[in-house]
DNA sequence: AACCCCTGCAACCGCTTCACG
DNA sequence: ACGTGAAGCGGTTGCAGGGGT
């Protein structure tokens, strides 16, 4: 009914962004922060509509965000959050330090929902497709049949369990996400443990920038970030950006939290 | 080598929720 | 309490790259 577009259609860019859209975008929000998302292309000099630049942000180039396929204990940790919150993969971002929603997401569809259904299990109701023919655990040998079976028939209770998870007896070979990430089995165990915690389900002592929250002070705490972050920026599409701003930031990064 | 198909991911769209006057 | 605008969220799409034939 009346509803603004998000943007003047005119004149908008659409599609990929290109590293020089980046850097702007980048430079604008670590020197100014998050303001009006309304008003950042106009500001920071993007033909993108705000819209797309709180996507592009939050879904790519904040500085927190780890890169690569989501390890095992993540996999199961969204798979064991899918049981208990279904699609709000907010939610379930919010748990998972470092990945976005549209990440899990598409990690969801491309990788976790097939491996259910290999393993006879509805992705939606985590229920076994058909209780009588549940096929052998061919795939996904890091998800112990057991476990996936705590997994939908106690969603509700799981919360606590996770050691149940047995992480431990997991070969080291893994289908999809095979790949060796940061944390290593103890980290994983760990990680499991405090994420069934109650005090880990409960969103108001998540301190952890979630999407759309102030990341301009994702640094404070953990200067090192900024040079991990510089680090992968230097990657970035083969070229170092110059972001000089960055050990700027380090020593400026109280002040970036404002708002203007 | 060329073509086709499949997969995965980035980005968009539109609806919902939230905040503020 | 209501209306409006902005932000957030989830579903969907489009395209690039990889693998298979």
């Amino acid at each position: 009914m009346g509803r603004q577009p998000c943007c003047d259609k005119l004149g908008v860019k659409k599609g990929p962004w290109t590293v020089e859209e980046d850097k702007k975008l980048v430079n604008f929000i670590l020197t100014h922060g998050q303001c009006c998302w309304r008003a950042v292309p106009k500001l920071a000099g993007l033909r993108r509509c705000g819209k797309s630049c709180r996507l592009r942000w939050t879904n790519y180039l904040r500085p927190d965000l780890k890169r690569g396929l989501l390890n095992e204990a993540e996999e199961q940790l969204v798979i064991d959050l899918h049981a208990r919150l279904g699609n709000r993969w907010s939610k379930i971002a919010a748990r998972l330090p470092g990945r976005t929603d549209n990440e899990i997401k598409n990690h969801w569809n491309t990788h976790i929902k097939k491996k259910l259904i290999k393993m006879g299990i509805d992705p939606i109701t985590h229920e076994p497709l058909n209780k009588e023919a549940t096929p052998p655990n061919t795939l996904c040998q890091s998800l112990d049949q057991r476990d996936m079976e705590v997994s939908h028939q106690e969603s509700t209770k799981i919360c606590g369990q996770a050691s149940s998870i047995d992480n431990s007896s997991a070969p080291t070979e893994n289908s999809s996400t095979g790949e060796s990430q940061s944390l290593d089995q103890g980290d994983n165990d760990l990680l499991m443990s405090y994420i069934w915690s109650e005090a880990y389900l409960d969103d108001s002592l998540w301190n952890f920038p979630a999407t759309g929250e102030d990341y301009t002070n994702f640094g404070s705490s953990s200067p090192e970030n900024y040079s991990e972050f510089s680090l992968n920026y230097k990657d970035f599409s083969g070229e170092d950006f110059g972001f000089g701003c960055f050990s700027d930031m380090d020593m400026n990064s109280q002040d970036m939290g404002g708002k203007h």
